[in-house]
DNA sequence: TAGCGCTCTTCTGTATGCAATACTGCCGAC
DNA sequence: GTCGGCAGTATTGCATACAGAAGAGCGCTA
């Protein structure tokens, strides 16, 4: 027996298949097909698809299995401030004396961040790490819980948001303010500034507001 | 085919199980007894185990299937905290104007609540319908799934704290007096009893710590 | 020709089967 | 007496099989 079951790989690689758009808004999954793409049978497939109903990540229409919830502007404005109130929060709970032990870290990611976008190359990745990397301290795992659970939906309506490159650097500035302001000790600015983050990229997001449907 | 899964009857009937104790905390979930017992085959209940184990009320041991967590009083402390700040931010994020016509059927569940006070009834649902009522209007469907969500973990807690008859009054009093502030459209008043709400039941847990290691 | 119903296919939801791992109890060695 | 190893059982994780519902296509009727 693996000792990583199946259904936790299974359910990463849909959770990219989702968010590169190979399984496209608002189609069905067919669990047949996707199986055997997959290699695998449908039982753990099964298993991984509810895990993603249950995260939001699919939708769960009864007889007639699973779908991609198709995009919807609405939810990209209540997802982003969700996700900025929950850092904010999982933040607020982290002990000032943990929190002091990180702007370094930080900011070598935000350094990261920088080279990256120098080069062109994808800023989602390394975003998530800064992020992780913030909230690595919390004690509160079912915060923590809810978060992971909740980016992934808030990732399919943020291709477009990377892809302005302008945004992208101010959005590096906010990082490393908020290094600073930890650095100061200063949580509530921290906060502030990691929710107006979260916030403005939102702001970013209806401009070209159907770019990601078709995004192959 | 049943237009409703058996999956989501085996999980609540699954969540009912861990709550009032017939499934003990610490213990192994054995799929085969289980599935039997509950007249039905493996392949939905583990569905049913995988959803309850991503919502955090069982864990996945791989290799050794699904265990009910013990009980944690730093978890609890976590916990309500937790969906005090989810329920508070889910109030502020809806619309006064929704909220203007909340209180008179709040009020009329709080006497529901005062009822069956009186004659020692269980106050768990009524006071799940109040806070389901005060959350109804909230716009932001994901926030509403998380809290929902997260809620059972705190209920495990939460025998010992209806128990103390005083607390229980208190708490209806601080029911009316968030309804109230809703009629004044005070939401923040609202918002701070709520939480406060939360924080106290929290306290009141402590006292009785071993009660709910040995519900049955 | 448009709408309705029927049939056939496809697919989901559930049940069962199988292989490999994890646990239990016992025996032997130190 | 206790610890380590071993055999047998129990149990999980995955695969396959089956029944019934949803959907597609066609012909029939008006």
């Amino acid at each position: 027996m693996a000792r990583t079951p199946l259904r936790s790989d299974l359910l990463e690689q849909i959770t990219a298949r989702v968010l590169d758009g190979r399984l496209a808004a608002g189609a069905r999954v067919n669990e047949v097909h996707l199986a055997r793409e997959l290699g695998v049978s449908r039982t753990p497939l099964r298993e991984a698809l509810i895990g993603l109903a249950d995260r939001g990540l699919l939708v769960a229409a009864p007889g007639r299995g699973f779908l991609v919830p198709p995009f919807d502007p609405d939810e990209a404005r209540r997802l982003y401030p969700l996700v900025a109130e929950l850092e904010a929060l999982a933040l607020r709970w982290t002990s000032p004396l943990e929190l002091a032990g990180l702007p370094d870290a930080l900011d070598a990611v935000a350094d990261e961040m920088t080279a990256v976008l120098a080069r062109g190359g994808d800023l989602s990745e390394v975003d998530d790490r800064w992020h992780g990397l913030l909230l690595s301290r919390c004690p509160n795992p079912h915060l923590l819980r809810l978060i992971a659970q909740t980016k992934p939906l808030l990732k399919r309506y943020e291709s477009c948001y990377f892809g302005g490159a302008g945004r992208a650097g101010e959005s590096i500035g906010e990082h490393r303010r908020i290094a600073a302001a930890l650095r100061d000790g200063d949580l509530d600015t921290a906060a502030a500034v990691l929710v107006r983050n979260w916030v403005k990229a939102l702001a970013y997001l209806g401009k070209d507001d159907d770019d990601h449907r078709a995004p192959e």
